[in-house]
DNA sequence: CATGCGAGTGTTATCGCTCACAACCATATC
DNA sequence: GATATGGTTGTGAGCGATAACACTCGCATG
């Protein structure tokens, strides 16, 4: 096992102060420094005080390591997060962070470029080992779900996920993302169009699939023919291939971009092209990143709210944790209309 | 201590089992499995490997709390990031957990809307508590600097802060701001301009800071007039109502933003106004974020590496950590031309 | 053939903390 | 005044690992 080999570096450090020490400082049996530490209620205020000087006076901090050993509570919830460049939002990972702060957890993070069998088990041993209380897995990868499944069952794992269906051991949460992807291509219904094509997002992603879906479903809800999806990945470049091809190959009424890369690009695709946006073609994208109210034109698209995410993903593993029932409920979107969308020709 | 509170949540585990149980069902002793864990080397094959079915057949892990209280080593290193969501380079994140894991440690993340010195104090409280062996701030404000420094004296500490003087106990690195800032404005200077304004960044940011001194030098050195930078925060919101005001009172020949969301609020307000870039204006930005190669016009930028960066931070700290010398040396940014910048009218 | 050595293994102490329990004291209760 | 009660404190036993040391071999060495 690689990762917990020995770690062999390091100086030593001379040996801080322990609950002992602090104890005879105070006069009093470590026991009584313990029930100071952990505000147990049965304790003379003037012994608090007394234990609290020599605390201070000594800089004592507890050893976590000590503790985590005799209560079997480690106070570590893991974070596993796809170190792909094109996930980006580090509110994510923030509002994660806080939140699990804010419970008493701290977080230890590991980043993977995929999600291989092997590349997870080595993570999921690690937090084993570790004594995490329960893993968040931001991974929005399809093939994410089948792999982590044995691990699920030995520690309490919520995933970051669209579209998967709750099992016992198995706790996705998101934003809508079917639901963004029906508000989108709904709106742009009620403008008029009727041939909205999608950009679609790669396939191997919960976001891309459900997104995808939501599309097509809104399409046929409203009877409005479905065109074949253009496949893409995430990246402004694909984005701007793709417009240059449309518009030399026929421009469709409007576009759904399976995120704001995908819209730059195409955005920026029309515009060397001489085609008009909204005035020719239509464009709504997909996350409403920094700067898409900026775009030449400010783009039409659909928020998620990640901090919001964040804060309910590790809401709901702390309830795994405690054997509570979890609300599975995703995190409805928000279409945020700006300039690039318009009444079709 | 709040953050240290006693974890109060959770339901009973079985316990799991511990390398006693491996030894036994082994037929060795406990130290002898310790051995095999360790890779040391004085142990018979044979007895490896009956060991190590053992460990399968039981799913034994080593309980590294235990491990951390005997060898006072915790594995475990700190990450303090800035929560602003101005600040968005989750590759700086992945790198450093990925050098960190590399090195076999594992990352403890916290994040901090302010620097305030109790905010920072419990930080590192929290991180001391556990143990942690050095810790990477990475917060690039001004305030940072002495907020940290008692701490320093505790535990290595390295900043990913642009322009500090490296200290005994202080370690920053980081991409040399200053010469990202003279690329930029060298390369307007070569392109014939000679009224070349600046959009600062706030100043309580290194990365502003430097910017703006890189910026102010160029010039100098090249016997150019420096005229008043223009504040701004890092929005695009921002830049587009400096560019805006720069429409309607008068315009540079260029303009060195501090980042390149502020060059995109620029274009825009210039496309708003009929002003073009780079034909009335050339605009230069800072970052090279995802997507401004696909800006209308693609924006000329500065990239930085951040996952280098990241890479270095923990080198250093790791340098530090076992009393090495520690190298400083910023890492090189580099000028990425594109459309936005042309020959001065 | 006694001695030394190193490989392989086991025994014991210890890390710093919490838990369970015992002991003590002062007050309340009968 | 003896007994219960409960707040306050101390004692001792682990938690699961590593470190230090002791022991037992087998083999080379003199």
């Amino acid at each position: 096992m690689p990762d917990d080999a020995p770690v062999t570096r390091g100086r030593k450090r001379p040996r801080p102060p322990a609950m002992h020490d602090v104890a005879r400082l105070a006069g009093v049996s470590h026991q009584t420094v313990s029930r100071v530490l952990n505000d147990h209620p049965n304790v003379r205020a003037e012994t608090r005080e007394k234990v609290l000087a020599a605390i201070a006076e000594l800089g004592y901090r507890r050893n976590s390591a000590a503790r985590a050993l005799v209560t079997r509570r480690s106070g570590v919830l893991g974070v596993v997060m796809i170190s792909a460049p094109e996930f980006g939002p580090t509110s994510t990972i923030i509002a994660l962070e806080s939140a699990a702060h804010a419970a008493g957890y701290s977080v230890s993070l590991t980043t993977l470029p995929n999600f291989s069998v092997e590349q997870v088990a080595r993570v999921f041993e690690h937090f084993l080992a570790l004594g995490a209380e329960g893993v968040v897995v931001v991974a929005p990868l399809s093939s994410v779900a089948e792999t982590i499944r044995p691990f699920a069952l030995q520690l309490p794992v919520v995933t970051i996920a669209a579209g998967q269906p709750a099992g016992q051991e198995f706790h996705p949460i998101s934003v809508d993302q079917q639901l963004g992807a029906r508000l989108a291509t709904r709106y742009l219904i009620e403008l008029g169009h009727r041939e909205i094509v999608h950009v679609r997002g790669p396939q191997d992603w919960f976001d891309a699939q459900q997104r995808y879906v939501g599309w097509r479903a809104e399409l046929e809800d409203a009877g409005v023919a479905v065109p074949e999806p253009i496949d893409a990945d995430w990246s402004a470049a694909r984005g701007f291939e793709i417009g240059r091809e449309l518009a030399r190959e026929g421009l469709p009424s409007a576009v759904f971009a399976a995120n704001d890369q995908l819209a730059l690009g195409l955005l920026r695709a029309f515009f060397e092209a001489g085609v008009s946006v909204p005035g020719d073609v239509s464009v709504v994208g997909f996350d409403d990143i920094p700067g898409s109210a900026y775009f030449s034109p400010p783009l039409t698209t659909v928020r998620q709210e990640f901090d919001r995410l964040g804060r309910k993903a590790i809401g709901m593993l702390l309830a795994a944790i405690d054997g509570e029932p979890l609300d599975h409920t995703p995190i409805p979107p928000r279409l945020v209309v700006r300039g690039s969308t318009g009444a079709a020709r």
